[in-house]
DNA sequence: TATAGTTCTTAAGGTTTTCTTAAGCTTTCT
DNA sequence: AGAAAGCTTAAGAAAACCTTAAGAACTATA
C-alpha cells in the first residue's frame, strides 16, 4: 500500500513518515502542491494524506485538481483548521476524510485502515483466501492451522498479491508496492520471494501468467 | 437516499430525523440494537447512524452484527465517547466515521454527504495471562505465585504489552507509552528493558516479530 | 549534603534473520 | 533449436535485534 504524504513542515512530515513506513506502508513525501500533483499523474499512489496549510497553494486546490483527475483516488485531509465550516468544505471539495490537528498518530492509522478496507484491497489485519489466511500484524500465515512466520519482503508480496486476488500484478507493480523512490531496485528480487513464499504455500496457489505477472485466483484454485 | 437512524434519546432522534428530513433524506428511525437489525434485514437501507449507547446492547456488536452481513454498508457512528481508543475500536469494528457528541448537525450532514457519494461510486487492575500476573495498582508482578519487583520502566514495558495481548506494539508505540512530551530517548532503550525482562519472564512469554515490535500472545504461548 | 544503592540510558560488539544479487537451470513459445 | 521468460539456489551484504557493561541520573537514608 502506497501512501502519498503531502506536509511541507518537515519535522511533522519525517515524523509521519517514520510512523507510516513502520506500519507497513510505502512512503513517498513531498512538500508542495505541485510535487504532489507530478507525483501523482505517475499514478503509483494508493491513498493521499494531504495537509491543507501548504506553502504554494491553499490544499483544497490541489484536491480539486485530484478530484479532476481521479474521482475516487482516496484522500484524508490533515489540518490544523477545525473550525466546522473547514471541515465541511474540505469533505465537499472531494476528501474521504477529515483529521484535525493535532491527533494521535494511532487514530491516523485506524483510519488509513478505513479507507484502505473501502479500496478493496480488503485490508483487515487478518485476509483469508480457502485455507490460507494471512495475519498482516503478527507476520503469520496459517495454512490448514498451521501457523508459520514470514518475513517483512514475503508478507508485503503475499499481502499485495491477496489483496488482489482475481487480478494479475506485474513485477513492476509488485516492485511499486514493495519498494519507495529511490530505494528502487535491479534484480530478480520479485522471483526470489515468491519462489521463497511458494515453498511455503499450497501447490499452485501463485499463479505464473507469462509476460503478464502474478496472480492469485479469489478462490484459491 | 435512505437513513437508518439507530438512537436510544427520543428527543435527540426527534431533532435528528427533522433535519435529515430537511436535507432530503429519508429517516428510518429505531430505537434498539434489535430493531435495527430487523430493519436492516428488509435491505432498503442506504447508511446507517448508529448510536452507541444503546439500552439493550454495545452498539459495537450491532457495529460487528452489520459488517457479517455486509461489509460494505456505510456506517457512521455517533457516541459521546471521545477518548481516541473509543474512536479507533469503532472504525476498526467497521465504521466508515466517527462523529464524537455533542455535533453540529451540519458537520454530520457533511459527513453523511461523503458517505453518499461514496455509494455512488483493559483496564482490570490485575491481569493475568498464564501463571503470570501483573498487578497494575501495586506495580507487582507475580509469576508462579513468587512476587517479584520490576523496576519502573520495564513495568511500563510490560504492562503496555500484556494491556495489549495478542496485539503487536511497535518499539516507537512503546515508546510512546513510556516517554512523554520532551522526554523523547534516543537508543536502544526499549530493546535493553525487554531483555531485561525476558530474564524475569517465563521463555518466549515475549515475542519478537522483526520488523513490526513485540507481541504478547493473550493465552501466553 | 553526602553516600550508597538502584535504575536508566547509551553505545559497542555479537548474533541472527532477512534481503539482494547473480549465476545456472528449466520451461514455454516460435 | 533458439530465445525469452521464469525458477531456484547459494552466498555475501545489510538490517534488525540481543546482550553486556559502563557511567549518568535518580532515590533513599543517614
Amino acid at each position: 500500500m502506497r501512501i502519498l504524504l503531502v506536509e511541507d513542515d518537515r519535522p511533522l512530515s519525517d515524523a509521519l513518515a517514520l510512523s507510516l513506513k513502520n506500519a507497513n506502508y510505502a512512503v513517498d513525501c513531498v512538500y508542495t502542491g505541485a510535487d504532489a500533483m507530478t507525483t501523482l499523474s505517475i499514478g503509483q499512489t494508493d491513498i493521499v494524506v494531504l495537509d491543507l496549510g501548504l506553502p504554494d497553494t491553499d490544499g483544497l486546490n490541489v484536491l480539486k485538481s485530484i478530484r479532476k483527475k481521479n474521482a475516487t483516488l482516496p484522500v484524508l485531509i490533515l489540518t490544523a483548521r477545525d473550525k466546522v465550516s473547514d471541515k465541511i468544505s474540505g469533505l465537499d471539495a472531494g476528501a474521504d476524510d477529515y483529521l484535525p490537528k493535532p491527533f494521535e498518530i494511532d487514530e491516523l492509522l485506524a483510519r488509513l485502515r478505513v479507507l484502505e478496507r473501502r479500496l478493496g484491497t480488503a485490508s483487515q489485519t487478518i485476509i483469508t483466501i480457502k485455507n490460507v489466511s494471512l495475519d498482516t500484524a503478527h507476520h503469520t500465515l496459517t495454512i490448514d492451522n498451521k501457523t508459520i512466520h514470514l518475513p517483512r519482503r514475503e508478507l508485503m508480496v503475499l499481502k499485495a498479491l491477496i489483496e488482489n486476488a482475481g487480478r494479475v500484478l506485474s513485477k513492476n507493480q509488485l516492485e511499486n508496492k514493495l519498494y519507495e523512490w529511490g530505494e528502487e531496485v535491479a534484480s530478480n528480487t520479485i522471483e526470489v520471494h515468491v519462489s521463497h513464499l511458494r515453498k511455503k504455500m499450497p501447490d499452485n496457489f501463485i499463479k505464473t501468467i507469462r509476460g503478464v505477472g502474478y496472480c492469485i485466483s479469489k478462490s484459491g484454485e
